[in-house]
RNA sequence: GCUCCGGUAGUGUAGCACGGCCAAUCAUAUCGGACUUUCAAUCCGAUGACUCGGGUUCAAAUCCCGACCGGAGCACCA
């Protein structure tokens, strides 16, 4: 994917201005204890690669209320699996939210704060609440499994064995373990682990072998950096009983935790890691590709960073799973941009029409059938008169059939083959096409026709645009009339168009 | 299987903590009409839901119990 500025970003995305203030906004309900100004949120990705759908969710929440209560929200990478790291992954992840016009006010590198975690483990050693394991992962079950702690528990040289994780024990040998209640009800929480040993340079902190788990070093710096909300989805709920566990260990003042439900959705590919082994294999183009839902391809299709948000605010943080659905997300985008998309004629596999018997004519159509954006113009010679029209208004016709040509006049077809149809201009107005009930069928004229491929989730089309297509800006959001709306993202040869939605 | 959570129209959402004003809100979708040189937009109209069964109560979408359905978790990932 091409490194973009934050300004080309706000270009490509922010097309259109922020139009909200237009109807009542559903808004959020309020957060539980929370007071002005004294709200601190963070949205906390793993690395891995840039953001989808699923995450558009938790950033858009996490700053819908940071700037609700003026309070802050902090950017956290979570990369202290150093297997799960990709570094390109950290500026597309920034870019996505800048995109969604998401506003952090500090940013934190788990991966620099690696000595933070091993002090607090230390402590915990200290205290006598951790202890090192060495058995192997199924003698440990074997033991709590029956409510009683492994041979490890009672080590009374906790800091020397600890010592050892950094320097003797391989992975695998070893983990730093949290004494818990062995009689919990749930077995994961039984003295859940905290360290683990991974032989693997960190892509971003470099020479490290030992890494803390996720419940310690999140129960670590939610705390450090003084949260008072935790917003997250609920699969994380166990993970939020284990990190509790260690705030009250510490004696410390938990945030208020908030899990959101499942956001299921259909028809698209959201596994960052599946995807990434896509784009390696050559079934994706990249993290960018149409057919995908990271927020790089839907800024691509001419999504506007509004729709999603509005979208993820109306879903709000409730507990309940939901369908996330297309069509809303869709109508919700064809709000933003119709107002401002400029129409223009587009055939898809396109058919000729020859007509002859036509007069000179004009063609001056607006290029927005509201607002005043101008014209595009076309002249029609005397005589006969080349077109092409779509495939689809052209298998729809039979000889005889009336049609009119928008902005243009009407004409009967005379004959039809394989390669095209013939016809004669059979009148002018517009109301004697109303009153024959003819249909309005767009077209182009052939010969002045600008090639277009129009790339879609469902696969790539081709088909001819209007020359004054080449006017459009690239980048811009316009209207193929009676086709959809698609992004114009190149205009160096071909014109590439991708297509949005209808 | 165990632990926990949840179930309002096709989809999303309001209402549920303090039962009556709910024959249930809004949006989207679908269908029909008006308007219109787009099958867009706009306007008008229609369709469509409290998972089920018991209980408490004068009164339940709202409280209680059970069933059913859905989901999450049960990692040396996050």
């Amino acid at each position: 994917m091409n490194r973009l500025s934050p300004e080309e970003i706000r270009e490509r995305g922010a097309a259109f201005p922020r139009e909200r203030a237009a109807k009542k906004e559903k808004t959020l309900e309020d957060l539980p204890l929370s007071e002005r100004g004294a709200v601190k949120l963070r949205f906390a990705p793993n690395p891995s690669g840039p953001l989808h759908l699923g995450h558009a969710r938790a950033a858009v929440l996490n700053d819908e209320y940071a700037k609700r209560y003026e309070g802050d929200l902090i950017l956290r990478f979570e990369d202290t699996d150093p297997r799960r790291v990709d570094p390109e992954a950290y500026e597309m992840i920034r870019e996505d939210l800048r995109w969604l016009d998401v506003d952090w006010s500090e940013e934190v590198l788990q991966s620099s704060r690696f000595d933070l975690y091993y002090r607090y483990a230390d402590e915990l050693l200290g205290m006598g609440a951790a202890y090192v394991c060495t058995c192997p992962p199924e003698s440990f079950k074997r033991h709590r499994d029956a409510g009683k702690g492994c041979p490890c528990r009672d080590k009374k040289t906790g800091h020397e064995e600890f010592e050892k994780m950094f320097n003797e024990y391989r992975e695998g040998e070893a983990v730093l373990r949290l004494k818990t209640d062995l009689s919990h009800r749930n077995l994961s929480m039984r003295d859940f682990p905290i360290m683990r040993i991974v032989e693997r340079p960190h892509p971003i902190a470099g020479d490290r072998r030992v890494y803390p788990l996720m419940n310690l070093s999140v129960a670590v710096d939610d705390h450090e950096l003084g949260l008072t909300h935790v917003l997250r989805g609920k699969d994380h709920i166990l993970n939020t009983h284990k990190q509790t566990f260690i705030f009250d260990l510490f004696g410390w003042e938990k945030p208020q935790y908030i899990h959101y439900g499942l956001l299921k959705i259909e028809g698209v590919m959201l596994s960052t890691s599946e995807t990434g082994q896509g784009i390696k294999d050559g079934r994706y183009t990249g993290w960018d590709d149409v057919r995908l839902g990271t927020l790089a391809a839907l800024r691509r299709r001419g999504i506007q960073a509004d729709a999603v948000r509005r979208t993820m605010v109306e879903v709000g943080a409730k507990p309940t799973d939901i369908s996330f659905s297309w069509k809303n997300l869709y109508a919700m985008n064809k709000e933003l941009i119709d107002p401002h998309a400029k129409r223009y004629s587009f055939v898809e596999s396109p058919k000729t029409l020859t007509i002859r018997g036509c007069p000179e004519k004009v063609v001056k159509n607006p290029l927005h059938p509201v607002s005043d954006m101008g014209f595009r113009e076309i002249r029609l010679p005397e005589g006969e008169v080349r077109l092409l029209i779509g495939k689809e208004d052209f298998s729809a016709r039979a000889e005889g059939d009336v049609i009119r040509l928008m902005g243009a006049y009407n004409v009967r077809i005379s004959s039809k083959d394989q390669s095209g149809m013939e016809g004669v201009f059979h009148s002018m107005e517009l109301e004697e096409a109303r009153r024959m009930k003819a249909p309005l069928i767009n077209w182009v004229v052939a010969g002045e026709d600008v090639p277009v491929k129009v790339l879609s989730p469902e696969g790539e089309r081709h088909g001819a645009a209007e020359k004054a297509l080449l006017h459009a800006g690239k980048d811009e959001v316009v209207q193929f009339e009676r086709y959809g709306f698609v992004r114009i993202e190149d205009k160096n040869g071909a014109v590439v168009a991708v297509f949005a939605h209808r």
